[in-house]
DNA sequence: TTTCAATCATCAGTACCACTGACGATCAGA
DNA sequence: TCTGATCGTCAGTGGTACTGATGATTGAAA
């Protein structure tokens, strides 16, 4: 058997092995795949992101939504900014609260919307298409747990 | 029943339905953490990467090391740059193509890498811990295929 | 009521990383 | 020898995170 204690080494592993590797390349993949579906529409994965947490309704503010997306919050200006200067969203200040400003989906927007995740939930569905119907909800299942169980 | 057509309009997930979300904030999380466990060693996770890919052997040149982690080839001179000038590892021009920069970790080196991919083992076992035994490998397993499957 | 700390959106500045395009050195093949 | 390709390097650009500051606004204490 091997020799136990402190001068026990680990293996080499190989790349793929490691967890944080392949968290890094999927998600680099999947968002490839998606920005390139999404391009006809002339907005990323982020921008569907933003517009995701928008069409929730329940965030209250800018920070929300950026809070929610793991966005910072001097980021999303610009990043609302080029959404509604293309019509697809409107802030108007809070009325319960002035500092802030409510963010709406616009008409033109919501149909975006609605077009846009049906693309992105398309190329989802064919990204996990290796791992038959329950894989895919089993790895979304496992990436929730872990999530919660880290979060801080 | 619901109706058919192009009208059927899917319903507004919720972000943590959206797997690009969900991999990217568990690729963030575990990042976080493991950086957070490296920092004693004087290292980054991307440097333990680039450290892993070396140790590993099967690297001949700079670019192989730069082409399986993802990272770009002119961010690898200052990655290594970094790591060289602190000696933990060592350039020399290849015997066999002396353009190539063969690539090599110091005796100071390995023994950091050792220490540190223990560390960051640690890190990923607790990451994982709330999926038990299997669930981890399973969470692996699914990743890699969709990698494998996707691979362009 | 007045004052004051906190919050929100915004902006400026810094830092990091991806990416492009260039360069000299080197290699392989015509 | 000449030519095209490859490798490491460097400069420049663009996008994003982060810090810190600002003005407007809020809520609560004095």
């Amino acid at each position: 058997m091997s020799s136990p204690g402190r001068s026990t080494r680990p293996v080499v592993r190989a790349h793929d092995d490691v967890l944080g590797y392949l968290l890094k390349h999927a998600h680099l993949a999947l968002e490839e795949r998606t920005d390139a579906a999404l391009a006809p529409f002339g907005i990323t994965s982020r921008d569907l992101g933003a517009l995701r947490v928008i069409a929730g309704g329940g965030a209250r503010s800018q920070q929300d939504v950026a809070g929610v997306l793991g966005v910072d919050r001097t980021s999303m200006v610009a990043l609302l900014d080029v959404l509604e200067r293309a019509g697809v969203l409107a802030r108007r200040p809070s009325e319960q609260d002035r500092r802030r400003n409510v963010v709406e989906l616009t008409d033109t927007g919501r149909e975006l919307f609605f077009q846009a995740e049906r693309a992105a939930l398309t190329v989802e569905q064919d990204f996990t298409s290796a791992l038959g119907a329950n894989g895919a909800s089993e790895l979304r299942g496992a990436l929730r747990a872990m999530l919660a169980a880290t979060a801080h």
